[in-house]
DNA sequence: TATGGGTTAGTGAATACTAACAAACACTGA
DNA sequence: TCAGTGTTTGTTAGTATTCACTAACCCATA
C-alpha cells in the first residue's frame, strides 16, 4: 500500500483527471497547480519532479485494481465470483470516471522507459490473477474446459476493456452499469459449457 | 481515398513510427524533420500545421482498416470470413508494427476535440461492419443466436484489440500470428453453437 | 528556532510556427 | 536557342509561448 500525504493524493487525483480530460499532453505542472489552486513551485514541495507524480498515479492504479481482485470467498460459484470482481471494477469507474482513461490506456505511459516496467507488471499481474480464478472454476466444473484459462481471460478482459474504453471515448454518455451487466450475461453464456 | 504526395505520405509514416516509439509526446515537428532528414520549416511546405499531420494519420488509419473490411465473397462460411478479416488485419500489423500503437489506442488523439469526432466515427464504423457480418452469419446458421451480434462483436473486437495492445506493450516480443491463430480457434468455439 | 508549505520571479530548453532567402526546375515568348 | 519568370521545395535565422524546474524569500506552527 502506498503512503501519501493528503496533498500528494490531491495532486495525484487531479493529475488523473487532467489526463482523462486532455490526454497526457494536458498533464503539466501548471495545469495541476491551477486545478488545485496553488502555485507551480508549491507542487515541488510534495513531489521531486513530474516523473514521481506519474509513478504516484501508477501506484494508485495498482492499489485500485488490486483491491478488486481480493477474490473474496473462494467457495462461491466461479461465475458469480467473476461477476463480483468485474462489478467492483465497474463501480469504481462509475465513481471516478477519469480512472478509465488511464487504467485501460497504459500506452499513455509507455513513452518513458522508466514507466514501461511498472505498467507491464500491473497488466500481467491482473491477467494472471484472472487466469488463476478461471482455472479454479474449470477444476470446479463451473467453466468450460475445452479452452485454456489464458484464452478465456483474453476474452473476458478484452471485451471488458473495450467496453470501458468506448465509454470514455463516448464521453461517458451511456449507462456503463447496464452495458456491463449485458456483457456479463453474454460472457456467462460463453464461458459455461 | 486520401490523396497525398510522396513527401506527405513519408511524413505521415514517420509520424506513426514516432508515436509508436515515443508516444504522442514524441510527435514533434523537430522529431519528424530529423527522421526524414530535412529542416523543420520544410515540413510546413507539406502540411499547414501539426494538426493536419494528425488528421493525415487518422485518414491513413481509415483507409488501412477499411480495406480489411472489404468483406470479400459473402457466400463463404461466416467464421471463415471473420478469420480472413482478422488475418488481414494481423498481417498488416506484422508488416507495420507501429500501426498497432495507434489503431487500438485512439485515446492518443482524444485530447483535441477536433480529433475526437473522426476517431469516434472510425471506431463505430468498424464495429458496425463487424456486427453486420455477424448478423449475416447468424441468419445463415453459422453463428449462435442466443447472443446478439452486438454482444458478440464486443467480444471479438475486444479480445483482438487486447491481444494486439499487449503485443505492442511487450515490444512485439512474441509471435503475433501464432497468438492470433490461437485466439481465432478459441473464438470459433465460442461463437459456433 | 527549525520545519513545512506556501509565495514571486526567473532559468534554460523545447515547443509550434514564420520571415526571408535560394536553388532546381518547367514553361513561356522572342 | 535561350533569357525571363513562376513554382516547388528546400534553407538559416528567428519569433512568442510553454515546458519542467530553481532561487530566494515568507510565515505559521511545533
Amino acid at each position: 500500500m502506498s503512503e501519501y500525504t493528503a496533498r500528494q493524493n490531491q495532486i495525484i487525483q487531479e493529475s488523473i483527471q487532467l489526463i482523462a480530460q486532455k490526454g497526457i499532453q494536458g498533464l503539466t505542472i501548471k495545469n495541476i497547480s491551477r486545478a488545485i489552486g496553488i502555485s507551480e513551485p508549491a507542487i515541488y514541495r510534495h513531489f521531486e519532479n513530474k516523473n514521481d507524480i506519474i509513478l504516484g498515479i501508477i501506484s494508485v492504479l495498482k492499489d485500485t485494481t488490486g483491491e478488486n481482485f481480493q477474490s473474496g470467498s473462494a467457495d462461491r460459484n466461479t461465475i458469480e465470483l467473476l461477476k463480483t470482481m468485474i462489478h467492483r471494477h465497474t463501480e469504481r469507474f462509475i465513481a471516478n470516471p477519469s480512472l478509465t482513461a488511464i487504467v485501460f490506456a497504459e500506452e499513455i505511459f509507455t513513452n518513458d522507459s522508466l514507466l514501461r516496467e511498472p505498467i507491464r507488471n500491473l497488466m500481467s499481474m491482473n491477467q494472471n490473477k484472472l487466469i488463476a480464478v478461471i482455472e479454479r472454476g474449470q477444476s470446479a466444473g463451473d467453466i468450460r474446459t475445452d479452452l485454456t484459462a489464458k484464452q478465456l481471460s483474453l476474452v473476458v478482459i478484452g471485451s471488458f476493456r473495450f467496453l470501458v474504453s468506448k465509454w470514455h471515448l463516448m464521453d461517458y454518455n451511456f449507462d456503463l452499469k447496464t452495458e456491463v451487466d449485458a456483457l456479463l450475461a453474454s460472457l456467462e453464456k460463453l464461458l459455461v459449457e
